[in-house]
DNA sequence: CGCCTTTGTCCTGTGAGTGGAAAAAGTGGG
DNA sequence: CCCACTTTTTCCACTCACAGGACAAAGGCG
């Protein structure tokens, strides 16, 4: 199938695209109910899309008591590549035009490997998924990866976990080789997206999404659009001074919140609390494994082993600590918790709400939840079709 | 003279308004330049809104080359009234619809006296004003408190330092008194909007007004505009733990920032000092005065009291450390440091540089002034003025 | 089968806005 | 002082988007 290039020639169309993309398949009276236009006004929009060939009609829709009316959807051959850049591993998806994962792939990977090696994967993994026939090409690409990024160009700047990867026109590369239009931010803006969609945060104009990986960030959403700061270094939490004095830190400094708590920070506590023989449990998996890793510490928690029961209180705490800070600066109506330590599931939250709760003022905390993301491993992929689609579906 | 009442009736007039305010008289031909409308357009806006009295001609333009143009300005009698309360003092200042500052006022007040008491102070502040001849009546005005507000109501939320005021309807029993529409916000907010009209952020979109007064507050702009957050609390930041157990603070937690630095804690630590014979200039103020409050500690680290420098570079150093850490969450164009502690100048900021240059990453910190605020003790004001003319030089 | 409701199409009127032409009001040089 | 050139302003005709009503189509329901 020839791939489709039109764009919503303006704003109205663009409106009907995202309502149709969020809301699944649609009556044109349906649209007219959302949309504040004349009945003829949409009519002619519709039928414009309908020429573009971005939508197409869809069978009749159920009766609301008078005629039938025909659905309208956006056309299903449309494909969106969804990928997520971890620091550890890659997540490759397909979705729909509404944004429905169709295939999603992970697969383990070093992101030091450099943007070379790294892409020649993220290719393969895209033929993989076209090859089992779920798309024929992509009319679009949103990729993530776990760093700073200047957004309106696409490309990583100053990436602390990523050398090699600093000015490399990700955008541009990418774009290139897919033959499609590519966006690029940061994984952690992305996971926001994605929650937005179709996770937890659907409803919230304002709030936080923080995602503990290998790493520490937070995605920030005012008004419901992703915030970046000046540089595209917004939410980088991870070097927010947790400890006075505590564990020295790769970026020189010395007790930041990644350095105490993160997924690398959690294996290393792991290795030594095993070493040290003061959890059996860890250590009968460094036996097993030969390496610890975050997995292993939930794991052991989940057994009950008080060791990594402790590591993740007090990472918590650590962790709600700083979210506390940020609760009172932002004043959130929502914070998500997410990332690969989700597994650690509810010790960890409680371990955050308490802190949060405790040393946030009233007004702040008062209607707050503060929860783990809905998604999981799936909200960057979907962020990123979701950040393609933003793209593709505004005016040109 | 009767008090304008008209509201511009479309974008354009409102975009208008906005110009001429910020840019002063203009003529229908520079005008022109700015808006991206047609001549003719234009023309009909420009005569509807002489129509409305809102604006005036004004004598011709100087020649660019060919036939003059005849000026165009808002109507010099148009007046607003800024209102800052402090926790200790109250700011009342005229201006023009160019936010000019025609007259200024300022009264020691303590606004633990209750709403009722500041507003007869604020409205006999009012009075002398017009009194003085500055204005016939007031076309509106602003309104800014030192604590969180629920900005569409104009109604204080639980603020801790003013008891008596949670629930009162500040907005809707100014307007009454006045005769005009009021907007009320917190006033760390109005001071980020006096920056950013008339003051060092005019050109940044994002940043951050840190006002440290008698307690500490945050003012946030993002893409042009204040945030507010959730519940209106977004940049109460003068309770965020700067000290693992350290003072402890009315809120009842320990550490807080506010416990360790701000004028009230400033006054405290000096009174300490002096009490205890560590600084003899402190001590021999406090025998003056019978107290002793952060101006003092100003004007004895001035003298070269080492106590007092001692003092503010450990303020400075928390409060540093503070934002430092919101600069890397936020990272924002610039910064602002404001307040009445402004006086303790260069000492208290380049404590706060060199925090936050240490702390935060490069990415962040690379390209980020740290400032004082430009406008000082009329900041407040500008911005009060600001708030209410952008409500009502936007279409009804 | 007839009446009602809802949906979709058509058509015309209106008002916003554009862009060109021309008039008005300057400047500056010969 | 006159003339060529510029800029500003007004005027006017034309386009275009859009609303909203009339009407046809299609289905539900008694």
């Amino acid at each position: 199938m020839r791939r489709m290039t039109a764009r919503p020639a303006n704003a109205h169309q663009a409106r009907l695209l995202k309502l149709l993309r969020d809301g699944g398949p649609n009556s044109r009276a349906q649209l007219g109910d959302q949309v504040d236009l004349s009945r003829s006004k949409l009519a002619v929009e519709v039928d414009r899309l309908l020429e573009t060939e971005l939508v197409v009609a869809d069978g009749l829709a159920a009766s609301r008591g008078g005629r039938r009316s025909h659905n309208i959807r956006l056309n299903p051959h449309l494909r969106f590549l969804g990928v997520d850049i971890g620091a550890t591993s890659v997540d490759v998806a397909v979705t729909n035009a509404e944004l429905e994962i169709l295939g999603h792939i992970n697969q383990p990977m070093d992101v030091r490997e450099g943007p070379v090696a790294v892409f020649e994967q993220v290719l393969s993994m895209a033929a993989k998924l076209k090859a089992s026939g779920l798309a024929e090409g992509f009319d679009g690409a949103g990729i993530g990866v776990p760093g700073p990024v200047r957004f309106p160009e696409g490309v990583p700047v100053a990436p602390p976990i990523m050398p090699g990867w600093d000015g490399f026109p990700v955008r541009e590369a990418l774009s290139q080789e897919l033959g499609c239009p590519v966006m690029v931010d940061n994984d952690v803006n992305l996971m926001a997206m994605g929650e937005q969609h179709a996770g937890v945060a659907r409803t919230v104009a304002d709030f936080l999404c923080v995602k503990i990986g290998t790493g520490i960030g937070c995605g920030i959403v005012v008004g419901g659009e992703v915030y970046r700061g000046t540089t595209g270094s917004a939410g980088d939490i991870g070097h927010i001074q947790a400890v006075p004095d505590g564990h020295p830190c790769a970026c020189g400094n010395r007790g930041c919140l990644e350095a105490h708590f993160s997924g690398a920070a959690l294996a290393r506590d792991a290795l030594e609390a095993a070493q040290q023989n003061r959890s059996p449990e860890l250590a009968a998996r460094l036996e097993n494994n030969g390496t610890l890793t975050a997995v292993d510490v939930a794991a052991a928690a989940a057994a009950g082993d008080a060791t990594s029961l402790d590591l993740i209180r007090e990472g918590g705490n650590r962790t709600g600590q700083v979210i506390a800070g940020l609760v009172s600066f932002f004043n959130p109506g929502l914070v998500v918790i997410g990332g690969g330590v989700t597994g650690l599931g509810h010790t960890l939250l409680a371990a955050i709400r308490t802190q949060v709760y405790r040393q946030s003022l009233p007004l702040a905390t008062g209607n707050l939840p503060i929860v783990l993301g809905e998604l999981g491993p799936t909200a960057g992929v979907i962020g990123a079709a979701r950040l393609i689609s933003d793209h593709l579906f505004s005016p040109a």
